[in-house]
DNA sequence: GCAACTGTGTTGATTAATGAACAGTCGCAG
DNA sequence: CTGCGACTGTTCATTAATCAACACAGTTGC
């Protein structure tokens, strides 16, 4: 899958690039696809070739961020089970540190109620899989449990991008690691 | 002239981008169109539409910053004559400042012993235009005097960029307008 | 009301960029 | 010497990007 034209890679990141630092400015409802166009330095008529519309392109844009996501968040568990390690926690706050002006925008914005739905989602897949009912979680409903953690977890990383990230990503996965370990999501 | 295809200033905008970043690395004799092409992210086919070689690409990219270097200078003379005011001085001054990775490289570099030649060659020409030969100018050959400063002004500027600047744009401005004042180049 | 704007989404003819070939030159190690 | 790898400069068919035009929908202001 490298065999993709040159030119439709320059394109698409071109527009992806030209988006992210409109929205970092305006909110999304102000942007207009001529403006995409204009910054991303290409024609009007280019953008449609890869896209329906702006909400198109920001599905795709949240996508693949949480493709990327989801891969530095199993980057450890390879062909084990997805349980997380200390490790993998660590490597996720640093990749929301990374990303943070994205994760920023997409939060903050009054035009994305949907954005936070979407995290949630994501997050109570990821920890139903992951959950052990084993030892002090038994006589517990699991649903409910997957719904706490997803929430708290998802609750701790907007408040965290919320207010600029006021501990460092280090501190963010120790903590965290303390909260899972009480609440039997790892080993 | 602003209706050139933006496929094409996209296109050479990235190959003298990639160019000037490989120049900062290597010497010009070690870079192959071969590493220019993958750097700006095109087909070596593409090179090949714009410049005949690595020597066509330098001798544009050189061409196209001296007529940046002409604009500065003459910033200021529009229907006027050009001589240079204490302003287009200090424009020009700050005008290498800016450009200093491309003069560095371009006067550092063991490969390009015809760039001094070129730079100095620009200045004789620039000067010849301005010079008057009135008041204590009198009784001397005027070509003798325009490459005796042709030749010190050009040192100078070759001495401050080889050297990084060791003093601040303001401060060569002022030392070389004294030197002008004193040689009559200057009203 | 309706005229002037601004943005949309689509069209078609044209042109530039692409990738994959090619034969040719050059330096160099075996 | 000789094959080998790296780079050159050029070709060709294919595909993506371009520009200018279009009809259309909403807003704004007179």
């Amino acid at each position: 899958m490298g065999s993709v034209d040159r030119r439709i890679l320059k394109t698409r990141e071109a527009i992806k690039k030209a988006f992210f630092e409109l929205m970092a400015q305006k909110d999304f409802e102000s942007i207009t696809v001529q403006l995409i166009s204009e910054r991303a330095n290409l024609n009007r008529g280019t953008f449609y070739l890869h896209y329906l519309d702006k909400f198109d392109l920001l599905d795709k844009c949240i996508e693949e961020q949480f493709n990327e996501l989801l891969r530095v968040c199993a980057a450890q568990g390879h062909d084990q089970t997805h349980v997380p390690t200390f490790e993998s926690l660590l490597s996720t706050t640093e990749y929301f540190e990374e990303h943070f002006l994205f994760y920023s925008c997409m939060l903050n914005s009054k035009g994305m109620p949907s954005f936070r739905d979407r995290m949630h989602q994501l997050m109570v897949e990821g920890i139903r899989d992951q959950l052990n009912m084993d030892d002090i979680n038994k006589g517990l409903n699991k649903e409910i449990l997957v719904q706490f953690m997803a929430s708290a977890i998802v609750g701790i990383v907007e408040w965290w991008i919320y207010n600029k990230m006021p501990v460092p990503a280090s501190e963010l996965a120790r903590e965290l690691w303390a909260l899972l370990e009480r609440n039997q999501i790892h080993k």
